[in-house]
DNA sequence: TTCCAGTGTATTGTATACAATTAAATTGCC
DNA sequence: GGCAATTTAATTGTATACAATACACTGGAA
């Protein structure tokens, strides 16, 4: 009972990291009510706010999230007159994701009512950093693993 | 440029909470590809494993889910073998939650799965402690600052 | 020039998530 | 006992995610 079970404690640090990642889905949501942006909505117009036009592929890039993701997403931040979806004159296989004047308009307004809010968590640059670091060590065992395959392929013989 | 935005510091430690649980979440997937299950599929199996039958409810307090989410994920369950879902005797709004035949046998294989596969993951038991207390301390704050209202009403005029 | 391999986006199908509503059943209170 | 308030699941609608496929287009090889 002293020598607690690995196991059991990877799978609680996952849940952990999983239910954290629904609170702060959560939290950016309410923060950005006002605005009718969700957070995947949100932190892709903070790429385009940093720098547009982009295709969708390199937005994917940044987000670490696929077309099958990001095309009904962006078709929804059209709708509601944060971008212009417009296919390359170049390479008519590319769709270039360009800001309207609302986006750069209200991105003040959106920066800092999130700012507003999240000096509610009242977290130290050092907590922060701190878990910024120990994430990216998990982040990269996980991503050594997964190229190992060794998961999805011969071991599949569990029987 | 020596002073770090606090605001762009806390957007980046979403994201990489974001990004981390899904790469658990793809680690999860492909390690019980064996059994069919998906990474909330299996952590609805672990906890019934550990005390079934349960009602939805029950099951969705320990998961942070609700019935929207968890009666499709039962169903399917149940459509695959793993539980049966039986609408209470004694009080009939509750539908209870047991384990087959088929989940019981199969326990300890998936446990030896995931052992399997977690081992290369690689984590000291002190680097997973430090990041649960953190994520703790996290979390704690994402629920006081949902609960303080302040998001969701009064502020919403931002304007 | 024509064909082909590779690239980029969209689509389809499956599986979460969750807010909001509905429906059924139970409990408490008189 | 009878009814209102509460509880519990299920349903509906919207929004991610992502694998797999389809499709259009480009650039280069033959």
């Amino acid at each position: 009972m002293t020598d607690v079970n690995p196991v059991l404690l990877d799978e609680q640090l996952c849940f952990s990291i999983y239910s954290a990642s629904k609170k702060f889905n959560h939290f950016y949501q309410s923060a950005l009510a006002p605005f009718g942006l969700t957070y995947p909505q949100y932190i892709a117009m903070l790429v385009l706010w940093e720098k547009a036009p982009l295709t969708v592929h390199q937005l994917g890039e940044r987000l670490e999230l696929d077309s099958g993701t990001l095309t009904p997403l962006l078709k929804r931040l059209e709708k509601q007159g944060w971008v212009t979806r417009v296919r390359s004159q170049t390479d008519e296989r590319q769709v270039l994701i360009h800001l309207t004047e609302m986006a750069t308009t209200k991105r003040d307004e959106v920066y800092s009512r999130i700012g507003q809010c999240q000096t509610l968590l009242g977290m130290s640059s050092e907590e922060i950093d701190s878990m910024m670091t120990e994430l990216v060590t998990v982040k990269q065992q996980l991503d050594t693993v997964s190229n190992e395959r060794l998961i999805t392929k011969e071991v599949d013989t569990v029987e």
